[in-house]
DNA sequence: CCCGTTGCGG
């Protein structure tokens, strides 16, 4: 048998070591060896240790050497890296050029890495101009972790230089590339960059494709990701969860929920984030009480939700109506994770649909920092419930922080003065968003303005603003008009509004029923007939809309001509008492259909 | 001369 040379063996002895105990015992035969004075394993002990995660026992190590070398420092550089202090990083990089150490490639790249997981391009920069003077400027390493740096931190087109000036390219350049465009909400450059890198020949691995399907996801492109997925069967490529649970959620995304959740069964191991990709895929699709199964399937795996899970979970919930069950996973949130920006949000959303607006209120007021998504979602609640007016104090209670009013919280401003039939404010404040925010008002803050107009009877008011859009209207803004014109009666722009409605065609049957009911009263029965047609040809019916009360923590839900719930009758009783009641107080209910804007969207 | 240092999912 032929032994490896000393220096071989005593590097798979090290690599040898699992667990921090074998590892002490190595270290401690080196020691024993006079091995260690030789000082050229010195470097290796570190990255060992740091390789079983003890990076104090690394750091003690390395306080106690006499010299350090280059690989010394970096091996404790790495180390940090790993355990995710990039402050660590930066100031032993520092202090090493401090005590004369010359950094090389590896020092340049990680201490990089630190600023972008920092988002620290100022340092970022310095080291940068740093690794230039020590003639690095042509190394794929140095130049992939400054490219990448800019990436990460929403500099895709500072990226892109210096991409175009990197004269050799490897795959993470192009992999960084790619998941920029992606971060950077430029889906379309992504899929470019790698078509791009297909033309130059380049070679492909699961990173890449990951990107790839990310972005046919955030297209909605369901054509497009299902090509992937069938290039990836036809080439053999190698499935690891990471690509699998990336084509799970792209497929959710797109609406393809059966794919997605086909593939989900197939998949040999899931962790967490699988599931929470499916979790989130059927909440956001609208389908609650898939998602809220799957939270409780996925511990009866032993596996324990994390805040994805659980937002989506969260979502579900207010999607049928359940305090109770919001209330739950409140409660799990607070007792064995920590609850963050997007689950807070989350939770305050919840509440205000299930309809604790108090709930939602009091949770706002606990949290001490609040972002301005945070904020939104508050004022929103505010505006779900028609309190308009509170909702414009907490919106000049924002303006006294220093974040600023964005335009969803613009949107979520002007729904609530929609909600609330404040005219006045509304054309105030939209106003205002122009002229002072300087925020371009969107097809929301449009449709919103429309439905709050036309609510009111101002169906002229509201043509005219349609008419000053720079661009096409959409669906949500006719349809907002074509319903305040269907309540007032306005049978001339409603029509207009009704024949842009169809020419557009949308996806919602709610919207067909609003015609057809637009039409019926204006007695155009070709025109209902016509609408009937579109609607029978296309197959599909209007989802009809429900009401959820939970009573004890039970859910009953109200549907049209639906009498299976077994206190129908009594309900039916009730009923009639309050309209008699309502009645005697002079109240005439509205019993035509009525279109909020945002549910066409 | 070798090594290792850069990019993935909800």
């Amino acid at each position: 048998m032929r032994l490896l040379p000393w220096p071989k063996r005593l590097r798979s002895l090290l690599l040898s070591c699992k667990d921090k105990s074998s590892l002490a015992k190595t270290h401690a035969l080196f020691i024993l060896t006079g091995l260690l004075t030789q000082g050229s394993f010195n470097a290796q002990l570190i990255a060992s240790y740091a390789r079983v995660i003890d990076v104090v026992s690394a750091r003690q190590l390395f306080e106690e050497m006499p010299q350090r070398g280059v690989d010394v420092w970096n091996a404790m550089i790495i180390a940090y890296c790993r355990k995710e202090y990039p402050d660590e990083v930066i100031r032993l990089y520092r202090q090493m050029i401090l005590e004369g150490v010359k950094p090389d490639s590896s020092t340049f790249t990680v201490a990089l890495k630190a600023c972008a997981r920092t988002f620290d391009l100022k340092t970022g920069g310095e080291i940068w101009s740093k690794a230039m003077d020590y003639g690095y400027e042509c190394d794929v390493f140095v130049g992939s972790s400054v490219l990448n740096m800019f990436a990460k931190c929403g500099k895709i087109d500072e990226a892109a230089v210096v991409f175009d000036k990197m004269p050799k390219k490897d795959l993470v350049c192009w992999t960084s590339m790619i998941t920029g465009f992606i971060k950077s909400g430029r889906p379309v450059e992504a899929v470019e960059i790698y078509r791009r890198m297909q033309k130059e020949g380049m070679k492909t691995d699961g990173v890449v494709m990951v990107g790839l399907i990310q972005a046919c996801a955030d297209l909605g492109d369901a054509k497009l990701g299902l090509s992937v997925h069938g290039y990836l069967i036809r080439r053999d490529h190698p499935m690891d969860v990471v690509l699998q649970t990336s084509l799970v959620d792209m497929y959710a995304k797109t609406g393809q929920l059966e794919l997605s959740c086909r593939l989900f069964n197939k998949m040999t191991y899931k962790n967490v984030i699988s599931w929470g990709a499916l979790i989130s895929g059927y909440a956001q699709n609208g389908f609650a009480r898939n998602a809220l199964e799957m939270l409780v399937e996925m511990q009866s795996y032993g596996l324990k939700p994390d805040l994805v899970s659980l937002v989506g979970a969260l979502l579900a919930s207010s999607q049928v109506g359940s305090l109770k069950l919001g209330k739950s996973i409140h409660g799990y949130i607070v007792r064995s994770l920590i609850l963050d920006q997007v689950s807070g949000t989350a939770l305050i959303d919840m509440y205000s649909k299930c309809g604790s607006l108090s709930c939602a209120r009091a949770l706002f007021d606990r949290i001490n920092t609040k972002d301005s998504i945070f904020w939104n979602a508050m004022i929103a609640s505010y505006g779900i419930h028609g309190h308009g007016k509170e909702a414009l104090a907490l919106f000049h209670k924002m303006t006294e922080t220093s974040l600023k009013p964005d335009h969803t919280t613009f949107a979520s401003l002007l729904s609530s003065f929609s909600h609330s039939g404040l005219v006045e404010e509304g054309q105030y404040w939209f106003n205002l968003m122009v002229s002072e925010y300087k925020i371009p008002p969107g097809e929301k803050h449009y449709a919103y303005m429309v439905d709050l107009l036309a609510r009111a009877g101002l169906v002229e008011e509201a043509y005219e603003l349609i008419s000053s859009m720079g661009t096409e209207p959409g669906i949500p803004v006719w349809a907002a008009l074509l319903a305040g014109c269907h309540n007032r009666g306005k049978l001339l722009i409603g029509e207009i509004a009704a024949k842009k409605v169809l020419e557009l065609r949308p996806h919602d049957m709610g919207v067909y029923a609003l015609i057809s009911n637009f039409y019926a009263i204006a007695k155009r029965w070709n025109e209902v007939a016509s609408v009937k047609n579109i609607m029978k040809k296309t197959g599909r019916k209007k989802v009809p809309g429900y009401s959820v009360v939970e009573v004890n923590g039970k859910l009953h839900s109200f549907v049209m001509e639906d009498n299976s719930h077994h206190q129908y009758k009594e309900t039916l009783q009730f009923l009639d008492k309050l309209d008699h009641e309502m009645r005697i107080m002079q109240h005439v209910p509205e019993t035509g259909p009525v279109l909020h804007a945002n549910q066409v969207e």
